[in-house]
DNA sequence: TACAGCTATGCTATAGTGTAACGTGTTGCA
DNA sequence: TGCAACACGTTACACTATAGCATAGCTGTA
C-alpha cells in the first residue's frame, strides 16, 4: 500500500500563477453572480477562494477551521449554507465519495461531470467526457430511467503519481 | 415537487415469492462463502438478508436498529463491520451519494457496477453496462489516470414512477 | 426618511454517520 | 491442549450535517 503524499496543508498556497489564476476565476465569479443577480458575499467568496486554493477536495470542516481563523468561530451551518449557495450557482462540486467540495473551473449551470481523484496525492481533477455522457444517457433511457444526476467518481492514480517512484 | 413514495419501513417483507428469492439467494451467498473459505456468519447473514429484503438503499443505523429488535442492542462497529465483510465479498454495494447499502444479485468480486436511484420510490437497481464500462475507462486512460474504482450512481425517476400518476 | 419584506448570517442544539482501541469469546489447527 | 487468528462486544469519540430560531443588513416603495 502507497502511503498518500500529504502535506497536511489543506490549504497551500499555490505559486503565484496559481494565485492570479484564483483571483481571475474569483473575478469571473463576482461577474457571474451580479449577472444572475445574486449575490457573491464576501463569506461565501472567502469559502470560494479556499476550496479553489486547494487542488484537492475540501473537507466542509477543514473550511470551517480556515474561516475561524481568518473571521472569528464559524459554525458548521455558516459553511454549510455558503457551499449551498456555490454549488446551487454551479461554482463548486460535491464529491460524494470523500464527503468533500472541489471548485469547479466552469461555473456553468447544471453541466455534467466526471471527476478523477487520486488516491496517493488527493488531487481531483474534472472531465466532461461527452462519450461518458452519452452511454450512460443511453443506458438509462435503455432502462426507462428519466436521468435527472448523474454522480461519477473515480478512484485510482494519476498521472504524476505514477511516474513518480514510489514512496518509500 | 413529487413527494417521495414512503411506507416508511425500511424493510417490506415483500411477498412471498420476493421472500424465497431471498432464500435462494441467501443458500447461494452461502456456497460462495464457504467455496472461498470465509465465514458467512448468522450475523453477517442476518445484516445480508436485511439488505436484500430491501429493494431501497439501506442505512446503516437502520440495520442497527433491526439487529437491535432481534438480537439485543447492537453497537454501530457491529453492523459497519459485518457489512465491510459483505462487501469485501461483493455481496452488497454501498451508494456513496446515499451513505447506504444495497445488495448484489452478482456475488463475483470485483466487478464495477452502475447503479439507478429513483427519487421517487427509493428502488435502487444495478447495471452493468459494457458500453459506460468501456467510456469511462477510454477517457480515464486518455488523461493517463491509472483507474482502480468507478463510483457511477444515477439519479432520476424509475419506469414505474414515471407512468404512475403524480401523487396529489 | 420610514417602513416592510426579503436575504444572509449568527447561534444553539442535536441528529446522523463512522471508527479507534481494547477486551472477550470462538474456531481451527499444530 | 495450546496457540493463533478471527469474530464479536463495548466504550468512547470523531466527523458530517441540519433544524430552528434570532439578528443584522440590504432593497424597494411610499
Amino acid at each position: 500500500m502507497s502511503t498518500r503524499r500529504e502535506d497536511n496543508r489543506a490549504f497551500h498556497g499555490g505559486g503565484h500563477e496559481h494565485q492570479t489564476c484564483i483571483e481571475d476565476a474569483l473575478a469571473r465569479a463576482d461577474d457571474v453572480c451580479r449577472e444572475r443577480g445574486v449575490r457573491l458575499t464576501p463569506l461565501r467568496r472567502r469559502v470560494l477562494e479556499l476550496v479553489w486554493g486547494s487542488h484537492r477536495a475540501v473537507k466542509a470542516y477543514d473550511l470551517l477551521a480556515a474561516l475561524g481563523d481568518s473571521v472569528g468561530a464559524a459554525k458548521p451551518p455558516t459553511v454549510y449554507r455558503a457551499l449551498e449557495f456555490l454549488m446551487a450557482q454551479g461554482l463548486v462540486h460535491r464529491i460524494d465519495s470523500l464527503n468533500a467540495f472541489v471548485g469547479c473551473p466552469q461555473p456553468d449551470h447544471g453541466h455534467s461531470a466526471q471527476f478523477l481523484i487520486c488516491g496517493d496525492c488527493g488531487e481531483v481533477s474534472e472531465m466532461n467526457a461527452a462519450s461518458i455522457d452519452r452511454a450512460v444517457a443511453d443506458q438509462a433511457a435503455e432502462s426507462g430511467f428519466a436521468l435527472s444526476r448523474s454522480i461519477i467518481e473515480l478512484h485510482g492514480e494519476c498521472p504524476r503519481c505514477a511516474t513518480l517512484p514510489p514512496t518509500p
